[in-house]
DNA sequence: TTAATTGTCCGTCATATACA
DNA sequence: TGTATATGACGGACAATTAA
């Protein structure tokens, strides 16, 4: 599949290169929704603020600080927070001022793989021999390894007992022959887009957060507008009482 | 019943932007 | 200046809806 796009690509960029930069020049580009937001809320009290992006140590909230699974919080339909910590405890808070202040914990049983066709955005167990599992979306899993020197990751379908590939297995330095020059090549390559699958899930979350700050917003200054005329209306008849 | 349409979600790519 | 991150654009998959 890959290999199919970047033929595509090679084939039909000599004009998509261009159509996509007339494009790009049309369409200015806007600031982040996380800026746009923050900006909004610093001029008016009640629109929320988006949460800042915290790094893997130093942004972890002080009530989940030992979680072993980094950026496993994830923000529900509702606006719910829920966070997956150790042991497969998950910890559920309502959108506060403070993030995760308030938090409900639950504990799950993890009862082997997910079933088919299960919408699981991400999700860490123990399995039974000793290795980490991560479900990504795709019906697979990055599976991490407990022995070793150093960590390994390979991406398994959640109920193949054989591995599809090893995608991470060695370090740089070590690489010597072309096979493992490709091989750290596709293991950077899956790496960035896994980060970048997050990212734009993260991205769409926020874009909704931001579209839906934007029709309360509307919708609080229709009734502002509502009242405004209202009052109008009244000092008009005030002002100018009818003569009959 | 079925094909067409519509809406939503997701992954990927390209690129602007932030940051060390 | 190179690298990481954020986001618009695009296309595919899938479910729900609609018209014939």
């Amino acid at each position: 599949m890959v290999a199919t796009i970047a033929e595509t690509d090679e084939s039909a960029e000599s004009e998509g290169v261009i159509d996509s930069h007339k494009r790009r020049e049309i369409l200015s580009r806007r600031p982040s929704y996380r800026k746009i937001l923050n900006e909004l809320s610093s001029d008016v009290p009640g629109v929320p603020k988006i949460e800042e992006e915290k790094s893997e140590e130093e942004g972890t909230p002080p009530n989940i600080a030992t979680m072993a699974v980094p950026t496993s919080i994830y923000q529900t339909s509702t606006g719910q927070y829920i966070a997956i910590a150790q042991g497969g405890t998950i910890q559920i808070s309502n959108p506060g001022s403070d993030g995760v202040q308030g938090l409900q914990a639950l504990t799950m049983t993890n009862s082997g793989a997910p079933p088919p066709g299960a919408t699981i955005v991400q999700y860490a167990a123990q399995s039974a021999d000793g290795t980490q599992q991560f479900f990504v979306p795709g019906s697979q899993v990055v599976v991490q390894a407990a022995t070793g020197d150093m960590p390994t990751y390979q991406i398994r379908a959640p109920t193949a007992a054989l591995p599809r590939g090893v995608v991470m297995a060695a370090s740089p330095g070590s690489l010597h022959s072309p096979q493992q020059l490709a091989e750290e090549a596709t293991r950077k390559r899956e790496l960035r887009l896994m980060k970048n699958r997050e990212a734009a899930k993260e991205c769409r979350r926020r874009k909704k957060e931001y579209v839906k700050c934007l029709e309360s917003r509307v919708a609080m200054l229709e009734v502002q507008n509502k009242k405004l005329i209202e009052e109008l209306e009244t000092l008009k008849d005030i002002c100018s009482p009818k003569t009959d």
